[in-house]
DNA sequence: TATTGTTATACTCTATAACTATA
DNA sequence: TATAGTTATAGAGTATAACAATA
């Protein structure tokens, strides 16, 4: 594999940098670099639009696996969401605090705790989801609903590999 | 647009659950979900490689613009990076200290400091590049380089919009 | 009056060790 | 012996306010 940045000049040279700001070309030659920058600017702008609601993009996403997979545990939650144990403790007793989730006895493990949404939690995970996909919009994104099918299928097989 | 999962069936049943872990198919239908996620795993690739040499990222993005810009600012780095100022004076200063650059006067602001790498700090830079380049090999982000070419397009869209 | 680099500081996010109750 | 949930705590990352020197 080439080591050098792929988009520039064979001789070095940086046209790009006296003009319009520094030449960050090889930073943007990474997919590492722009999926970040690409998050950071979809997460930056639904971040304002669910704080009415009182939620981040954590409570959201617990919140949402909740309301999907009732009876879902919280070491579950942790696996689906990459979140260790500890850090997931707060996020729980908040949305229980807020009468927007609750605790029953598990099934079948009497360690474990089965979660659901409440149906004030119903009604704000359903809310906050509208929010959420409407702060994906095309006119959001730049993306056609082609382009867009494209990038989550190219970003899954970056992460997931072959269990894509 | 539709506010739905854009992957769920429309009687809402979810045949994933109860076979492999839970229902994530709303935030997997996210490009904000999906961005994130691939950038952690690149990042988390990275990062391991990059430590032998006493680098973060965010150390490697400041030397590397630093080495393909001399005498480039403070400013101009925040600016580049989207990292606040005070945040970046002790990485300035750690990679000062390494000997692997140095501030001199600015040619026309007595404010400003104009940065340059030193032979040390290209050396280091060089090695970095090269480790980080073959951190995103093909058998590391599982495409093939049009789907890597049309990868960072749709991102470049996603976060430039309109100017991309 | 605005900007560069800086200090001090606070807040958030993430990570580790260790405990209890149960499997 | 291993696992679920929890506590306490440490570390990294990110944020704001305010200052001296210079534009």
């Amino acid at each position: 594999m080439n080591t050098d940045c792929l988009s520039c000049p064979a001789d070095n040279t940086n046209p790009v940098a006296t003009d319009n700001g520094p030449d960050t070309r090889f930073l943007e030659s990474l997919i590492g670099y722009n999926a970040r920058r690409a998050a950071l600017a979809l997460i930056g702008h639904v971040l304002p639009r669910l704080e009415p609601l009182g939620l981040r993009v954590v409570d959201f996403s617990v919140l949402t696996l909740i309301a999907h997979n009732p009876g879902i545990t919280s070491r579950q939650l942790c696996a689906a969401l990459d979140i260790l144990p500890p850090n997931l403790v707060g996020v729980v007793r908040a949305l229980e605090q807020r009468g927007w989730i609750e605790r029953r006895d598990h099934p079948s493990d009497r360690r474990a705790q089965a979660l659901h949404v409440t149906a004030a939690g119903a009604a704000v995970q359903a809310q906050a989801q509208a929010l959420v996909s409407a702060a994906e919009h095309p006119d959001v994104t730049h993306l056609s609903e082609d382009e867009r099918t494209q990038l989550i299928r190219l970003l899954r097989k970056v992460y997931l590999g072959n269990r894509a």
